[in-house]
RNA sequence: GCCCCUAUCGUCUAGAGGCCUAGGACACGGGCUUUUCAAGCCUGGAACACGAGUUCGAAUCUCGUUGGGGGCACCA
């Protein structure tokens, strides 16, 4: 049940890329059910601290993806919640300020090696098969030197100064106990040469400063957590509690990539996947309710989630269950929202809907035949323009030398029916087999292709009924013309 | 190379020592719906990576091996 934690405070911090890949959806899917599973706050925080990697517009599609996937966040770029700015690179001062405070309690010393020295330092230890870290240089420079040099114009970065020995155990949330040896971290950078900082200072100061208490992310982030662990330790800070998903993996197991497939939202969203479905599938990526229910929407995953049922291990992007998810969610809509949604696609083809009542009757029909709501304006044409061509194919399977005058016949019975409803058009077709003597199937397949132009749709007693008498009997005869005289 | 994480059907997963001759879902095969399938129903095949322990008993606990993934930047 939810309790009512007001405490609770997580947030997505993603760095604007340019699209919103569906790892960092799940990541923000999970973050945001948490959140208001336990009546907390879920917050939006933008990682711009690489300059190098700026994108032009990428922050206003991020949150117009999040925001149509339902997840509104409760602090944020455009939403404060007196913890901003909510964009990293309008924090600078901040990041600053707590640097040097590292350097003057002694975690932190200034570095003034070159970027072209560190290069030569790599390539030794690559030859010499040895994992790269800085050799710890500019370590013991006394801090007196170190600031004259920056007073004399030097270039600088600022390091963070991790322990020689020792090791860190920290309590996952999901993966329980691990332990990372300080030897094999090395002095990370926190503070870059442009005066940014690097990831690693700026989550920290942010996460404590807007009181995250939980820390949500990928596990790409396991190894360098004692990093930010050791951080806290440095400011005085508590540490919020670690949490680390699992990857989404490609259908190789790599971590889901570009290169093999869609991994933006926005691609699988134009390509007629519904939020609800995306959300759904998503969320079953690393986690699961514990019985055997699979549909769900975004309030029935808030009332359900805990980070106690995330798994571990790395799930694959599987597309054939999202396609399943997809129809199952088009069901669960309302005739009317999937008006709408169809409205535009049958514009297009010029077709406009003057009749409503008649046109929800046919989303009624059809809506349970649909994976993609584009599916639509393909099943559905011959509800409003009469068919132009029948299906070469089922001419082939089902027209028999005698059908045009079946068909005739049937126009002729069901001209005189009062009343044109699914039961009456049974009746008298089965009735008219029985006459004929034929098997019912004989009538039912010619006059679905007569009627629709199609071999395959819904019922056809009921494509019928909603069709009308009127159209039925004219296209009957229609198609009984065009067949004998072909 | 070093470090960390991880391991049940093709895929997503249930399983927290006996309820497991391992359950569900997607996909796939077969059948039914004396009307199609693109829907529905039924049905079939399909997995505990391996090896040692612990235990009366292990998919479940421990260790090792192997496989997979991630990380090792003045990127996040």
């Amino acid at each position: 049940m939810v309790s009512m934690n007001k405490n609770i405070r997580v947030r997505f911090a993603p760095s604007p890329t340019g699209y919103l890949h569906v790892g960092g959806l799940r990541t923000a899917l999970y973050n945001y059910l948490f959140a208001k599973h336990n009546g907390g706050k879920f917050i939006l925080r933008i990682e711009d601290t690489d300059q190098s990697r700026k994108v032009e517009g990428a922050l206003e599609n991020l949150i117009r993806t999040l925001k149509w996937a339902g997840l509104e966040y409760d602090e944020g770029p455009d939403k404060d919640g007196n913890c901003g700015p909510y964009i990293q690179s309008e924090r600078l001062p901040i990041y600053r300020q707590h640097a040097l405070d590292l350097i003057k309690n002694g975690n932190a010393y200034y570095c003034f090696c070159t970027p072209e020295r560190l290069d030569d330092v790599r390539k030794k230890q690559t030859e010499l098969k040895r994992s790269f870290s800085y050799d710890r240089h500019c370590r013991e420079i006394p801090l007196g030197e170190a600031e004259q040099r920056i007073a004399a114009g030097e270039k600088y970065v600022v390091r963070m100064k991790v322990p020689l020995t020792g090791e860190m155990t920290f309590e996952d949330a999901i993966r329980g106990k691990v332990t990372i040896a300080y030897k094999v971290l090395d002095d990370q950078v926190i503070l870059k040469s442009d005066g940014f900082p690097t990831y690693h200072l700026a989550v920290v100061v942010d996460d404590h400063l807007m009181g995250i208490t939980h820390v949500i992310r990928g596990e790409e982030w396991l190894p360098s957590a004692p990093k930010h662990l050791l951080l806290y330790r440095f400011f005085g800070w508590d540490a919020p509690v670690l949490a680390h998903l699992p990857l989404l993996l490609n259908p190789d197991k790599s971590k889901l990539s570009k290169r093999q497939g869609d991994v933006a939202v926005e691609d699988y969203r134009s390509k007629g996947y519904l939020k609800e479905a995306i959300v759904n599938f998503v969320a079953f990526l690393g986690w699961n309710p514990g019985d055997e229910r699979e549909v769900f929407t975004l309030d029935q995953l808030i009332h359900d989630f805990s980070l106690e049922r995330v798994g571990k291990a790395g799930a694959v992007f599987n597309v054939e269950k999202l396609n399943w998810l997809n129809q199952q969610h088009i069901r669960l809509l309302s005739d009317e929202t999937l008006a709408e949604m169809f409205r535009p696609m049958l514009e297009v083809k010029g077709i406009r809907i003057s009749d409503e009542a008649y046109f929800l009757r046919v989303i009624g029909l059809l809506k349970e035949k649909l994976t993609f709501p584009q599916d639509f304006g393909e099943y559905s044409t011959y509800f409003f323009e009469e068919p132009k061509t029948y299906e070469e194919a089922g001419i082939q399977k089902y027209w028999e030398p005698e059908t045009s005058q079946r068909l005739t016949r049937l126009a002729e019975v069901f001209d005189a029916v009062e009343e044109f409803s699914h039961t009456a058009i049974e009746t008298v077709m089965k009735r008219l087999a029985d006459e004929l003597q034929i098997k019912t199937s004989k009538l039912i397949h010619p006059a679905r292709l007569a009627v629709s132009g199609k071999q395959v749709g819904p019922s056809l007693y009921e494509l019928m009924s909603v069709l009308g008498k009127e159209t039925v009997v004219r296209r009957l005869r229609a198609a009984s013309k065009a067949m004998k005289t072909s």
